[in-house]
DNA sequence: TTATTTAACTTGTATTTACAAGTTGTGTTG
DNA sequence: CAACACAACTTGTAAATACAAGTTAAATAA
């Protein structure tokens, strides 16, 4: 049964009393003497799980200080990886499904390599307007291999993000990944959709996110008005 | 002088031979008790080093396998440049200082709040345009607080990076950060400067770094000529 | 030959011990 | 009272040791 490692556990509790506020954030957590009496393991154990804290940004530690609480809301990646809609950092996010999901053939000349099998299995394609404040601001085009996903062109897309459909109903989550960015002049189409003034460039992304799932990417081109809002980031 | 430890000294040299090569993408590292006998240290202290490696994203571990060499590094936030056709390594990034670090006070109208610390001990200043092949792409204005660095005006930064030199002769580690990203027009002295065609866009970034050290970020103000290459990062 | 076991690796977890180095408050001394 | 010294904390570095657990290839048995 318990399998898990001890500095794990330790780690696992104290994350736990971090982000829901047991430490206040600038307070110094028990010092590691403290914690080796109060959890029965050495120091070695203990430092070990508090290295863990610290690669995730939630404590800090000084020699001779002690370790502070930092609780600093760290996301992975670039823009949070939980999908466009926090990348903003917008509560508020209309969507319009300008095409829900289908189920077509891969672009001839895709920007991103697939593996055999995701060739094989054709792809779904969706594209999606988003607003903010009734305007707007994100033209998202979305690939993603038919294969895992029953159903998925009769679901609903309209108050629920892919990445929550993903996770809830298939078990799909989201790994890490890699992305391009890049200012560029809007064409035609992009311009009309995203009712931009002429002359207003606007941000370019493509993505691939990796999943638990082998041979499961999803790719996403993104069209970004970054005349009122920014693209924000943690990391 | 040598008051550098050990696991530290490990921990730079191996990440020099993978940097520069020595050992094979996907090809393993000598075994840690190779690496205990071939450095005269004990395992404990291998293991630090090589911890350090895997946080960076330098080396894969595998229990029962080995230390795997990593193929593609991963990025703390945006940080890599890719050209289009294939991935142009930093190696190729000639770094022009047009302004070498200075003491000054901080700007009036500072896009990012300061801790009264970071106030009272003024910023350091610098400016830098980067080139890929041969032409301006990266135009970066940093500003850091004038705390622990001795002597920092005086050290070249031509071919180093700045991370770099704040990692190894500082031993100040980025943690994270947060940034904004934009496309925007760019003002005549960034037109000039980046020699941008009329009606190029650029990608405007800011960002702040946190770091090991209380109270040291590093803010960051970037334009980056999205013509040719894009903004890669992995996560 | 083929399948299985075993031995020899690898990294992972954990204890114990020791001293170095930075921080802070409490004294003592001038 | 103010400046200094020191003691009692804190985290940082490092050694020696032990066993667990995953991987691999060679030796062995069918």
């Amino acid at each position: 049964m318990e399998n898990i490692p001890q500095y794990r556990k330790l780690y696992e509790l104290l994350r736990k009393h971090i982000v829901e506020g047991v430490y206040e954030e600038g307070s110094l957590l028990p010092s590691e003497n403290e914690l080796c009496a109060a959890y029965e393991m050495t120091r070695p154990t203990v430092r070990h799980a508090l290295d863990s804290l610290v690669k995730d940004g939630l404590i800090l530690k000084k020699q001779g200080k002690g370790s502070i609480v930092r609780k600093t809301p760290k996301n992975i990646g670039i823009l949070s990886i939980s999908g466009t809609a926090s990348a903003v950092g917008v509560r508020y996010l209309k969507t319009d499904i300008l095409q829900k999901p289908m189920i077509k053939t891969w672009p001839e000349n895709f920007s991103f390599e697939l593996s055999e099998l995701e060739k094989e299995s054709g792809c779904i394609y969706m594209e999606r307007l988003r607003f903010v404040e009734d305007e707007p601001v994100f033209y998202d085009i979305n690939h993603l291999p038919n294969i895992y996903l029953p159903r998925i062109t009769n679901r609903s897309f309209e108050n629920r993000s892919l990445f929550e459909i993903l996770r809830k109903n298939y078990q799909i989550e989201i790994l890490g990944g890699e992305q391009k960015l890049k200012a560029v002049m809007p064409d035609k189409q992009i311009k009309k959709l995203l009712k931009l003034k002429t002359g207003q460039p606007v941000l370019h992304i493509e993505r691939k996110l990796t999943t638990n799932r082998e041979n499961f990417n999803i790719y996403s081109t993104i069209y970004f008005n970054s005349e009122k809002h920014a693209i924000f980031g943690s990391f």
